[in-house]
RNA sequence: GCCGAAGUGGCGGAAUGGUAGACGCGCUGGUCUCAAAAACCAGUGGGAGCAAUCCCGUGUCGGUUCGAGUCCGACCUUCGGCACCA
């Protein structure tokens, strides 16, 4: 040991005084500062925005961290990074708390967010604040109205009925998360669900482009819970006659994927909200179907669905007439049945289905065999048969493989005019329509002459007015102040009244990635010559509770915009990365399960680099976790061990004896992290980049105790991990690149390059297993061929040991690992 | 219930089908100190053995393979979503 600088002085350094040193100066250099003309090639990198609850939890903070790490990577590499960021500022939470303490959800949300900002600037993020978006704003959601006018002259938005949560004592309608146990969280009433006129949009009519994943980049596991969502099925729709009632209609129309097993059908069900329910029930069974009906009103719809549940079902006292074989069958209400899904009444197979075979056993109906199984006997099923069979009792099909009898029988079914092939979408239209005053207007009048009539582009924001009640009363917030409802219809100039609905705020997050191209820009929604630079967000990150819903929308957003020109791509989120859900007490921090812990007292105690390096450390960002602070303290450790090194002065190497091979060697891992750290933090794997980084540091230590190398291969491996630890520690980084006397600022260089030369091995460990059990390791030149890798590990006296007595059947060699020697 | 994931030391986790436990926390011992803290050094999956070494071990049960934490099947547990939380 020939250095003289010990650690026995070890410094460690001021993060307070850090922080606010280079905040100031990266905001004096405008160093985030993003320009739309820039000659690098262009990135877009976006993190779903925040609604402001208030405080930014560890669960944001972890995610956006996650992001910026990313974001900051790429702007290294070369690219003109867009990341910007915003408030989803409109929602039941605003209008909760205004219920709840009396202030104003304007006022509520709005200073949030000033408290959101300040948590945000203590991460360091690059974030240009010039861009920030907040949807509660009427030169944001205006663009709401204008898009939905869009929609709804294309034929994309339209009214229908549809049931709500209803709470008959506070009057009002209820959010699903304010129902518990089907009872109202506020007043414990019994939940009905009412039917309301509402609006939808139309995004079943893209159903099938959203089942195209081609386009895109994304986990296999979102692409496929969307595909489930939107849950295509291919069937027939096959009337059943009831022409016998003399009712307006003479059939009935069931939709089924199984059409091959129409002959066994022995009852039909309808949903309980089915409008021919009350038509179809006799009088005698009236008072049952009803009781019924309005017991499966009580229930969610998850309680229906549930396989668990034992399956109930009544009796209408009405009869329909299989068209195929001429039989009268029983129709019947039952739960499991959905009005929203196909056409709200199926054919009940028992033979061939399970629900309705353990329907038709309950209630004792006919199960008939229609498609047999191989070797089946013509005796009675013990349970459901859904797998391929023959045709049997099936007329003039029967003895047809069951996949023939499918085509067939919807051929038939389709010549005679009774039905017709046709596609189901489990997914249904978007519904939009909110009894609530925290959100953006829905630009509709009612003229008592044109009725329903849409606000011209012109006299648009319809504002949302401050001063409406918004304490829950049974209708509307907004129906009830005079001043918004009642207005002029723009056509005809006659009375009319203002539609009183706001809209969902998934509207605000299906467009606000298109307004960070143009933030203020004032013609439009965005500038199309600033959206033609930046396109589609390049890579996009958030949750992953996010995966069906908001994707959904916003992917229906931009394909519905450009076939109405306004947009040239066809998806918004060209690469997707979910973080994990970073859970507390078991679950997913929230405010309102009132557990979510603040980063704050972490920034002042350790730091904010050390916050996020042990936020990225934790574990894989794509997996989240329970939250504990045990390991915090090992961060703020390495922190200051970088730059305790950082600090040492490197010239006191040069009056030791410097070793060429531990020179080649510090070169051979300097090479080796850029490598691992490059390819970790391109695929989110921070947890295994920053242990390569202290890998790194550990062995700079190291070499300095020994004193072997001189100070140029020192001062460029100390600049180098600067350069690797900028995206993670950003305050750190910028103060060691000073310290060593670069300039200013480590942000705007470009990323290390590693050279495969220098990074290469040249010896191995090679692993000797015999039978697949490791005997022995042997250390070998990194270029040794296959021959002389057997050899030696034949040779090997453990080998020996354990080949002793037996004969070697195989030598089996992976190049760069092991010899496995298989003997008996 | 349905859809999608995950399960590895005392803890967080690492591991292109090829050395299980990198890196970190914690713990144990040591250095420094009057002492403590901090820092630093060493050790640290379980069992047997003086040792060399051997056996066991990645939620459970089974399978594929020369070789399985990794692939396949069944199950258990936990988490996310289920259309008005966003």
């Amino acid at each position: 040991m020939a250095t003289t600088a010990s650690h026995s002085s070890r410094m460690s350094y001021d993060h307070h005084d850090m922080q606010t040193r280079w905040s100031d100066r990266w905001e004096e250099g405008g160093i985030y500062t993003v320009e739309d003309d820039d000659p690098r090639p262009k990135w877009y990198e976006l993190h779903m925005y925040p609604y402001p609850s208030g405080d930014l939890h560890v669960g944001h903070w972890f995610a956006m961290t996650g992001a910026d790490v990313h974001a900051r990577f790429m702007r290294m590499k070369g690219y003109n990074v867009l990341h910007p960021m915003g408030f989803d500022a409109f929602g039941l939470n605003a209008e909760n708390a205004a219920i709840k303490n009396g202030i104003h959800p304007h006022k509520w949300t709005m200073s949030n967010i000033e408290n959101m900002r300040r948590q945000l600037r203590s991460m360091g993020p690059m974030y240009d604040w010039d861009r920030e978006v907040v949807t509660c704003t009427p030169d944001y959601y205006r663009w709401n109205q204008w898009f939905f006018l869009q929609l709804y002259k294309n034929g994309l938005a339209y009214r229908s009925d549809a049931p709500v949560n209803w709470c008959p004592s506070c009057q009002t309608v209820l959010a699903n998360e304010q129902v518990v146990n089907g009872l109202c969280e506020r007043c414990d009433t019994s939940v009905v669900h009412r039917d309301m006129e509402q609006w939808f949009f139309k995004i079943t009519d893209y159903a099938d482009e959203l089942l195209d994943h081609s386009k895109m980049d994304w986990p296999d596991r979102i692409n496929a819970m969307q595909t489930n969502w939107i849950g295509r099925s291919e069937g027939v729709e096959v009337d059943f006659d009831i022409s016998e009632y003399g009712l307006e209609e003479k059939a009935i129309r069931t939709f089924t994927t199984r059409i091959d097993t129409v002959y066994g059908v022995t009852f039909i069900v309808l949903a309980p909200e089915h409008p021919l329910v009350s038509k179809l029930t006799t009088s005698e069974h009236r008072e049952e179907v009803q009781a019924y009906v309005e017991e499966a009103r009580l229930q969610t719809e998850i309680e229906r669905l549930s396989t668990e549940k034992e399956k109930t079902g009544v009796f209408t006292g009405s009869f329909a007439v299989n068209k195929l074989n001429d039989e009268r069958v029983p129709i019947l209400v039952a739960d499991y049945v959905l009005l929203s899904y196909g056409t709200g009444m199926v054919m009940g197979v028992p033979a061939h289905d399970e629900r309705d075979f353990v329907f038709a056993q309950k209630y004792n109906l006919p199960i008939r065999t229609v498609i047999a199984p191989p070797d089946w006997d013509g005796s009675d099923l013990e349970e459901a048969y859904i797998e391929p069979g023959t045709q049997v009792n099936s007329g003039q099909f029967d003895g047809m493989p069951n996949a023939e009898g499918l085509e067939r029988i919807a051929d038939f079914v389709e010549a005679n005019g009774w039905g017709e092939r046709s596609v189901n979408y489990r997914m249904r239209d978007w519904l939009i329509s909110r009894q609530r005053y925290w959100g953006t207007p829905i630009p509709i009048v009612f003229c008592e002459k044109c009725g329903e009539t849409p606000v011209p582009d012109s006299d648009l924001p319809v504002l949302l007015p401050e001063d409406a009640e918004f304490l829950p009363t049974g209708d509307s917030p907004l129906a009830l102040h005079e001043g918004f409802v009642n207005t002029t219809c723009p056509d005809c100039g006659s009375p009319a009244k203002r539609e009183t609905d706001t809209m969902d705020t998934f509207v605000d997050s299906s467009w606000y990635f298109l307004r960070y191209a143009s933030p203020h820009f004032e013609d439009g929604p965005f500038d199309p010559d600033a959206l033609g630079q930046w396109g589609a967000v390049d890579q996009y990150t958030g949750g992953v509770e996010h995966a069906v819903m908001h994707l959904l929308y916003a992917r229906f957003f931009v394909k519905a915009l450009r076939d109405l020109g306004y947009l040239n791509f066809d998806e918004p989120f060209v690469r997707l990365v979910n973080q994990g859900t970073i859970v507390f007490n078991h679950q997913k921090m929230s405010k309102s399960r009132g557990n979510v812990i603040a980063p704050d007292a972490y920034v002042s105690d350790v730091g904010s680099d050390v916050v996020r390096t042990y936020m990225m450390f934790m574990g894989p960002w794509e997996a989240g976790g329970e939250w504990n602070d045990d390991g915090i303290n090992g961060m703020a450790r390495w922190t200051n061990r970088v730059w305790d090194l950082t600090i040492r002065d490197a010239s006191l190497l040069d009056q030791s004896d410097t070793h060429p091979d531990a020179v080649k060697s510090l070169q051979r891992l300097q090479h080796q992290t850029i490598k691992k750290v490059t390819e970790d933090v391109e695929r989110f794997k921070f947890n295994t980049a920053i242990a390569a980084m202290m890998e790194f540091s550990n062995s700079l230590g190291q070499v300095w105790d020994a004193g072997v190398v001189d100070s140029e291969a020192w001062t460029d491996a100390v600049r180098n991990l600067a350069l690797l630890m900028s995206p993670v520690t950003p305050f750190l980084a910028e103060e060691m690149w000073d310290q060593i006397g670069e300039s200013f600022s480590v942000h705007q260089q470009p990323w290390p390059e590693w050279d495969p030369d220098l990074a290469a091995d040249e010896t191995i460990t090679l692993v000797v297993q015999v039978n697949g059990r490791l005997r022995d390791r042997i250390d070998v030149p990194a270029n040794i061929s296959e021959e002389d890798a057997k050899a030696r590990a034949l040779e090997s006296d453990r080998a020996k040991t354990h080949t002793e007595g037996k004969e070697v059947r195989r030598v089996i060699y992976v190049p760069g690992r092991l010899v496995n020697i298989v003997a008996n």
